[in-house]
DNA sequence: CTTGCACCTTGGAATGATTATCACTAGCTT
DNA sequence: AAGCTAGTGATAATCATTCCAAGGTGCAAG
């Protein structure tokens, strides 16, 4: 089994990394470290801030190109929320198939752990109907509301 | 009961614009016409090409400052999906309780109806567990697949 | 350990969507 | 009809994201 020690995920990402015919630059391997373990689902530009104060040189362009890179080898998920302005993609490194809470108060998104993404049979049914021949792949979930920090501040 | 004519829904959106205090406008009017009916969940830039042929002096600002008057006002809803590129925001005059169906392959954008847009008891349950004094609100959907004439062509 | 090259990184410019600004115009109330 | 106020148009500004060209570098093969 896992220890969970810190930076075990970002090892074991780091390693998928280098399995998928990846370069292991320093750039990554500091992205990685530094993303891997983090649930707040950062924005590229989170990430570019928090990495600048160690990496002066690294170009805003290569976090977006590493976050890209990870997503596309699956994993990372990135998520996008409906808001009115400034509406950064933000990147997860939570494979596992989840759905999101979002707070209306604070934006805070919050991991809701699922068994499946797929559809249930229910919900087969009544795309079927709705919309005759759509063939159902997945189905994404937001939760909307106030986290508790929130809820108790109103 | 509704007679189910075409324009019906633009007038009683129009309707609904005045009693929420905003002015009539030409512009808005045509706006409202055009949208009102629409299923097909247009940009702001699909409205605005297709208006400017019979109101060519009509400003991009105006059909976004329009979209967003109605959705402030409750007459619609805007809809962001998750893409790469130029991602723009797709508006959606269908104001009842209803969750989206994307097609990856052409991007269309179905409406599927839902009862209400309350959670569940099981997902409230399931979210105090994951997520502890998070208030949900409402639950939002999106069913990811291919569309009829997609799923054909493939 | 050296080498070669395909892949990376940079920095900045380009693109696209959306919002802000501001002078002018036109609904709507009196 | 007159004025107050919100709406409009044109454009500049902003923000997220991608593209590009030029120089670097991880790493597999020798």
């Amino acid at each position: 089994m896992t220890t969970g020690g810190p930076g075990e995920r970002a090892d074991e990402m780091l390693r998928d990394l280098r399995r998928a015919g990846l370069k292991l630059t320093p750039q990554r391997i500091a992205i990685v470290r530094l993303f891997a373990g983090d649930p707040s689902h950062p924005t590229a530009q989170d990430l570019f801030e928090r990495l600048r104060p160690a990496f002066p040189s690294m170009s805003f362009a290569t976090v977006y190109n590493t976050l890209d890179t990870l997503a596309r080898a699956g994993m990372a998920g990135i998520v996008r929320l409906p808001g009115k302005r400034g509406d950064a993609a933000r990147f997860d490194p939570n494979t596992a198939a989840h759905h999101h809470a979002v707070c209306d108060g604070c934006g805070a998104v919050l991991d809701i752990a699922a068994g499946t993404l797929s559809p249930t049979p229910g919900a087969v049914k009544k795309l079927g109907r709705a919309a005759p021949g759509f063939a159902v792949h997945s189905v994404e979930r937001i939760y909307r509301g106030l986290c508790a920090g929130c809820a108790r501040g109103r």
